[in-house]
DNA sequence: CTCTACATAGAAAGCGCTTGCTGTCACGCT
DNA sequence: AGCGTGACAGCAAGCGCTTTCTATGTAGAG
């Protein structure tokens, strides 16, 4: 039924060995038994068999992708530029890899399962990307996966999350910490000194690196944060929305709202106008991240860029072993302040 | 170095056929020997290999999921639910399957190279989002490949995307025809007569369907239209703001902007916005999917609702033989009109 | 004109798993 | 006591490919 290797060989009168070695094109194979062998392929329209393939040579041109949720675009920007890299179809890289796009939801055990099916699969490579759940026995857990990924010659590369020494996976992390203080001196040197923060998720190391740079600004500059301040919440629109509500009720004062992403900043300001307050008049708003749509927001996001697109590139490039890993094996990657409409001085 | 199923076996003092057995969870196996290899399992840390699994029983766990480019929420949004519904960790189906997803970036031969290399992987299902590409030989040569794609048994799920009759594909087609035809009829109705539309990319089925609707909108009102009233662009904002702006040069009098999606028509409202026109009170705007942003926008976008999540799901689980296909293998899928702030009735 | 060396091609041994078929018991009937 | 009948467990034959090692033909080298 199905075309197989011998089919071919049979065809071109070779045997399955120069065949094999026809279509890996590594061995030297004559010009005249080649172009048979091609044509052969060619007419009988024989597909290798992947497995097969994966089994015999003990390699397999599957990359695997950890995202929390593949509709955000601050992770879609990430897994395009990790996919561009690894070579798919058109891309520099010599072999055509598949990315396998594992959607965990944030959740622990999807994570953990993924990892073992990527493991399973052989993968040649993993990229995780998004901040690590802070839990001490997943977080073992996760060492020592991503240990025996390692050891097993899966290249694993972290894009925007804390590094995981004694694991053998290369970090790229982001500064959150920095570009939240940052963003938040801004505020304060605009002369705002009443600031709401909505954070993400607890237990999230990009919601606690982010809100500790916040707190750090506020620290460095005398400012003594009222605990009503800060809700927790998604890092969705909805939360976003809810959140500032419940921050304009706790403490209608508030001249300013740092939102632990773009679009949490989305739905504070929905929220604001909703409420009847101007953005910047009223309230400023901040964001994170400078996804795209950012900047289409009126007023603008005054915002934290983090360059989702290069990192990803570069962790793509990592896992191919097509670029040199960061001395130490790992690289902090900064934010850069966007300065946009959103944010202004307070009136009082 | 490596554990094997016959390391498993010695261990448990079983034949690696139970082992198997076991693993696989079909075949009767004795509680007292399950625990006995389990306890081998874990003990040994083993890991099943996927290749040589897919191998011997001719199957694969892996499902294909193409679309333009993935950083694109409005492939993101797809693909995450396809991906929620084809069962990975967590999802409701048994299997844990893995979704590879390939970003053609619009191109025709990336496109072909992919599905064969999802056809080299045994796929055990495809789907293909996005609109198709309007070259005949292309078409063909996408036609016969899905043909062979669904006759190796590989279930192929065509989202958003026209049908291809005779490939054993099922269709879940959107109506951008309609949808762009009540888009245009709602801004005819509110008394635009000179409407500017920015095209997406030529060749492509999303582009005309869309442009179709427009026109029949406007010829059903009598509306003569100006060939300098279309533009042709990419499906980005860019696009869109360069688009607006060579509309304003070729008529300044047009009374309303049609993008062909949202991301266009935010660049249309910037463009818009930086050429001193208020919007609505100077010139309507209207995109198209209503994508999550496009609420945020200020004004909020008038624009054609796609129910993405909905359907991806549907996809996902047509693609999984998880729900009945529609009868015929096509279904076309509705838009809803969303009336929102962005489009109004013009001054004059 | 023989000898060595290189360039190719083939034979065959797996890679690690699944599964049809063949036992082997122990049990309950008659 | 004899035997059909399940319920398990094992054997062994692949699945389709890669790759090591070996064989062969040919071309310079001596």
């Amino acid at each position: 039924m199905t075309v197989t290797l011998a089919d071919v060989a049979a065809r071109a009168q070779v045997s399955p060995a120069t065949v094999s070695r026809v279509l890996n094109g590594n061995y030297p194979v004559a010009a005249s038994t080649r172009e048979r062998v091609l044509k052969a392929v060619d007419e009988l329209d024989y597909v290798l068999n992947g497995p097969a393939s994966a089994l015999a040579a003990a390699t397999s041109d599957l990359v695997g992708i950890l995202v929390n949720d593949i509709a955000d675009p601050f992770f879609g920007i990430m897994a395009s530029a990790i996919q561009a890299e690894i070579g798919g179809p058109g891309g520099r890289a010599g072999g055509e890899r598949l990315a396998v796009v594992c959607n965990t939801g944030g959740s622990p055990e999807r994570e953990l399962t993924y990892l073992t099916l990527l493991q399973r699969q052989r993968a040649a490579a993993v990229v995780l990307t998004g901040g690590a759940i802070e839990d001490a026995p997943h977080k073992a857990a996760m060492d020592a996966k991503l240990r025996k990924l390692a050891d097993a010659g899966t290249r694993v590369v972290l894009c925007g999350r804390p590094p995981a020494p004694e694991t053998g996976a290369i970090a790229l992390t982001f500064d959150n910490r920095g570009g939240g203080q940052e963003l938040t001196e801004h505020l304060i040197g605009l002369g705002h000194r009443r600031l709401g923060y909505i954070a993400g998720p607890q237990e999230r190391t990009t919601t606690r690196h982010r809100l500790e740079g916040h707190r750090a600004a506020l620290a460095a500059h005398g400012i003594e944060e009222d605990p009503r301040w800060t809700v927790h919440g998604r890092y969705d629109r909805r939360s976003g929305y809810e959140a500032t509500l419940e921050l304009l009720r706790r403490d209608a004062s508030l001249t300013a709202v740092v939102a632990a992403n773009d679009s949490v900043a989305l739905g504070a300001c929905a929220a604001l106008r909703d409420s009847g307050l101007r953005i910047p008049q009223d309230v400023s708003v901040a964001g994170f991240d400078d996804l795209p749509f950012s900047i289409d927001a009126v007023p603008a996001l005054t915002t934290v860029r983090l360059p989702l697109t290069e990192a990803g590139a570069r962790a793509g490039r990592i896992a191919m072993g097509r670029e040199e890993p960061p001395p130490g094996g790992i690289a902090s990657v900064r934010g850069e302040l966007m300065v946009r409409g959103s944010a202004a001085a307070p009136r009082d």
